[in-house]
RNA sequence: GCGGAUGUGGCGGAACUGGUAGACGCACUGGAUUUAGGUUCCAGCGCCGCAAGGCGUGGAGGUUCGAGUCCUCUCAUCCGCACCA
């Protein structure tokens, strides 16, 4: 028998599916649709073994449908903006472009030798000017829409990359790419209105019923929709210069208001910021504020600062009360109206402020058992359940219900109404940078700010820049910025921001379904296409990218470009690449190519592979350069072949877990191949014995089963269940010899089964097998294998007797045996009845086809 | 603090609606083949025990003829958010 030798037949499949376009896949395919998409890849130089299986999970599937009869749309791209090609310019002197498309260049021949099912044909980079050309196109849309606006804000500045982060983009206080602690900085950028679709997104969230809960919640809460109240205290005396309509705050409690004890405003509050400049104190006291940082420790132990203004409001509630006015640190401008009513009782922010500064505590929610003569709040707000009191008209009702007696009365006042507020803040999509898709508008002295127009896209990035100083190559142009005003043809300036480049990848998706259109989306194709059947990608851009996406579908939807306002049907989260970490004595880490693992028993030990010298085994973390825990995709398809590095990466763990590489694994994965090969090549396996004559039920039933267990594992994303039960079913079939005439039929059932279910996972092994059985014409094309529901049950069963509830013995019965017979010879078993004896029977519980079970005492 | 997830052999992990816990793979042990290493093949492999048997799915209770699975409490680890009014 041959080994299988993968070198030699993985490029030669990959050729001839090449040769005969088998992936193509044409808008007006009259079968089924299915849309498959994994996240697109940053070119970043290399593919590393996360985008192995991240994209041999959307392979299996693709194949898997495809198979299954489906025209599968399973194309490939390049999220080709951003900020490491500007780097290796600076670092390396190499233009951003060159850099990039050489990478594309490099990353799509090691795509290829994955063995992807990948319509190539409709192949695209988000910084080719034919597709941010579009993207300029819509943007021009969305601006007329007015869902796009300038303005001036407060935002995330990151000092590294030296340019401006949108909130989803801050992580912990520090940049999402470069890591660098965030500034605030006031600048007047571009925003996309993601605000709008607000409530929309969330309740989108709920048709969502293929996507992770983890992810649904997670967007949910970034959206944080919250419903309250949002009404004006009075100023008691002259209302300062312009405050005269008095001080707005948010509550979600205004049940409470009753227990108001202060009013707190934020210290970036604009009549903090008026104050200020009148008073040298308040504005001592705001820099104070200013120097806390953001980080999670210095939150956690930021104490409450507050500053008393000396400023009285008027309770809406209870005349004749006031309520001093309190700047406070803890109060967000960015959160409601940047102020608030203290309600120290029942919120612990509000009791630790008031207890560092004297202020009253007023409890005005009773819980149930509680005596309001003496309930008091000590250390801990309360913020359970109760009814009200020490609150006028509110007094006895529940919290609810005083909600929205409090709402009611104070929309009877005029003063306020009820009012729903969200954490989620508009997308600031401005970049001072480069490599981006250039905002294409115009800024005229005279006119303002003009959209660009239409004939003129694509605005096109200008090659002949330089990067030996900070700041935005673009704004530094000699010429590239200077234009004609499109209105009255005076002179006029380009903007010189780019977009985020979380904006190209936010409609790559539908651009896949007519790559080459003449507008942004061809509707008949996306039509023909949307929503993506199955999406695949890290669960990093639960936030990011994937509520991006979600909104500008949503906006595009309302712009008449595609029909639908969900992009992606199913998800799927991918857990990551972990391995091994090994280091020197003295701390530094070692390439686990240059380390010799030993094992004694369940002991293991590590040695570097030229010195000797003994190494530590450290933790399994997340493959990376750092740790240099890594293993290139090349050097282990060199040496496997891809196919075997395909089925270990999808055999070891769930899909959504994390995924342990090791040696041993992909071993394990390669020796599988060379099994599933040794069934085919038939050359010199022994005769049948006698004994084999009769099992060709045995054999059609595994077939028919293991057709049901690999069928459902890809249907529920269980890859690795689905590849165990291959597993089982090959060392049964090796069982079975090759020339015996009675069970030869059965075998070549087999065989042609086992080559069609392996070929998602394996697919240039499936060929080999598939061309050395006689298939028709490529697997590639074959059907996908159906079972006989008759076969895939066991005609005799092997069942489990139980004493007591523990396993004491085994009886064979035919399937269709009733109840009184499986008793019967239960109660029979010899082994049962040894532990029987001296007991009297009291109940025999008859599990059909699972158990049974025996109680007696 | 809030929200979510996960705990099963030496390791990764199986176990559909409660019904033989540990499939499959790795590692390990013994044997065969091989000049040798590797490969390949055969056998063994949860723990205690010579055995019979007992114990066993993070821990403690509970429901049930029967619990990895359901309920209550609890511990640990990981992830997300975070002074959000």
């Amino acid at each position: 028998m041959a080994r299988y030798n993968p070198k030699d037949t993985e490029p030669k499949w990959r050729a001839a599916w090449a040769n005969a376009d088998v992936f193509r896949v044409e808008n007006d395919d009259p079968r089924p649709k299915y849309y498959m998409l994994e996240m697109f890849p940053y070119p970043s130089g290399n593919i590393h073994m996360g985008h192995v299986r991240n994209y041999a999970m959307g392979d299996v599937v693709a194949r898997f449908r495809r198979a299954q009869g489906h025209a599968v749309l399973h194309p490939m791209g390049w999220d080709a903006f951003g900020m490491p090609a500007e780097n290796a310019a600076m670092e390396r002197g190499i233009h951003p472009k060159g850099w990039t498309y050489d990478n594309i260049a490099t990353m799509r021949e090691q795509l290829k030798q994955l063995g992807l099912s990948v319509d190539w044909s409709r192949e695209f980079a988000t910084c080719d000017p034919e597709y941010y050309g579009q993207q300029q196109a819509w943007f021009l849309k969305l601006l007329q829409r007015g869902l796009v606006y300038r303005k001036e804000a407060t935002v995330n500045w990151d000092p590294v990359d030296m340019t401006v982060l949108a909130n989803e983009q801050v992580i912990d206080g520090r940049g999402w790419r470069s890591g660098a602690v965030v500034e605030k900085k006031k600048l007047t950028q571009w925003f996309l209105r993601i605000t709008d679709y607000a409530d929309d997104l969330i309740e989108g969230l709920k048709t969502l019923d293929r996507w992770p809960d983890k992810v649904r919640i997670m967007q949910e809460n970034w959206i944080g929709r919250s419903t309250g109240l949002q009404f004006s205290f009075d100023f008691t005396g002259d209302a300062p210069a312009g405050f005269e309509t008095g001080l707005e705050v948010y509550t979600t409690r205004p049940d409470t208001l009753f227990g108001a004890s202060f009013v707190g405003i934020a210290p970036d509050h604009p009549l903090a910021e008026k104050l200020s400049a009148e008073k040298p104190a308040v504005a001592a006291f705001v820099a104070e504020c200013r120097r806390g940082g953001t980080s999670q420790a210095e939150i956690e132990g930021a104490e409450k600062l507050g500053f008393d203004t000396g400023l009285r409001v008027a309770h809406p509630f209870a005349p004749g009360e006031t309520l001093p006015v309190w700047i406070a640190n803890f109060i967000l401008m960015e959160y409601g109206t940047g102020a608030i009513f203290g309600c120290p009782a029942h919120d612990q922010r509000d009791l630790d402020f008031a207890r560092k500064y004297g202020l009253p505590v007023l409890p005005v929610v009773l819980p149930a058992d509680a005596d309001p003569a003496d309930f008091a709040v000590g250390a801990e707000a309360y913020t359970g359940p109760g009814k009200l009191f020490n609150s006028g008209f509110l007094d006895g009702l529940a919290i609810e219900p005083a909600k929205a007696a409090a709402v009611a009365k104070i929309e009877g006042m005029g003063k306020g109404q009820g009012a729903t507020v969200y954490r989620l803040r508009d997308w600031g999509v401005s970049r001072q940078r480069y490599w981006g898709c250039p905002i294409p508008v115009i800024h005229c002295g005279t006119c303002g700010v003009v959209p660009a127009p239409a004939d003129q896209l694509p605005i096109e990035l200008p090659d002949d820049v330089t990067f030996d100083k900070p700041g935005n190559p673009l704004a530094r142009h000699p010429t590239w910025r200077f234009t004609t005003c499109p209105t009255c043809g005076g002179k006029a300036e380009r903007e010189t921001d780019t977009l985020d480049t979380f904006v190209d990848s936010s409609w790559y998706f539908a651009r896949f379904t007519s790559p080459h259109a003449i507008d942004p989306i061809d509707k008949a194709a996306a039509d023909r296409w949307l929503p993506v059947d199955q999406y695949i990608g890290g669960i990093e851009h639960a936030v990011l990218h994937l509520l991006y996406a979600r909104f500008v579908t949503r906006a595009l939807k309302d712009e008449g470009l595609i029909s639908v306002a969900e992009p992606f049907a199913g998800l799927f989260t991918q857990g990551m690449l972990t391995h091994e970490t090994y280091a020197r004595q003295s701390g530094e880490w070692v390439d686990p190519s240059q380390v010799v693992l030993e094992s004694e028993g369940n002991t293991r030990r590590a040695r570097h592979a030229d010195t000797g010298e003994a190494l530590v085994i450290g933790d399994i973390e997340k493959m990376s350069k750092s740790k240099k825990n890594v293993v290139a995709p090349e050097e282990i398809s060199a040496q496997y072949g891809i196919d075997a590095s395909r089925l270990f990466i999808l055999s070891d763990s769930p899909p959504d877990r994390d995924v342990q590489w090791t040696t041993g694994g992909v071993e394990g994965a390669s020796r599988f191949v060379q099994r599933v090969w040794a069934e085919f090549d038939t050359d010199g396996r022994p005769d049948a014995t006698p004994e084999d004559a009769d099992r060709s039920d045995e054999l059609r039933r595994a077939t028919h089963k293991i057709i049901k267990a690999v069928t459902e594992s890809i249907d529920q994303f269980r890859f690795n269940s689905g590849i165990a039960k291959l597993y089982e079913f090959i060392n049964l079939l090796k069982g079975f010899p090759a020339t015996d005439g009675a069970v030869a039929a059965a075998r070549a059932e087999a065989l042609s089964v086992l080559a069609r279910l392996v070929a998602p996972f394996t697919p240039h092994l499936a060929e080999e097998c598939w061309l050395r059985f006689g298939g028709e014409g490529m697997i590639v094309n074959a059907a996908w294998p159906t079972f006989d529901p008759a076969l895939v049950v066991d005609s005799e069963l092997l069942l489990p007797v139980q004493v007591n509830g523990k396993r004491r013995g085994e009886i064979r019965v035919s399937a269709d045996a009733d109840e009184a017979q499986v008793r019967e010879k239960a109660l029979a078993d010899e082994a049962v009845s040894v532990h029987l004896a001296g007991l009297t029977v009291r109940k025999v519980i008859v599990v059909p086809g699972r158990i049974v079970n025996i109680v007696a005492g």
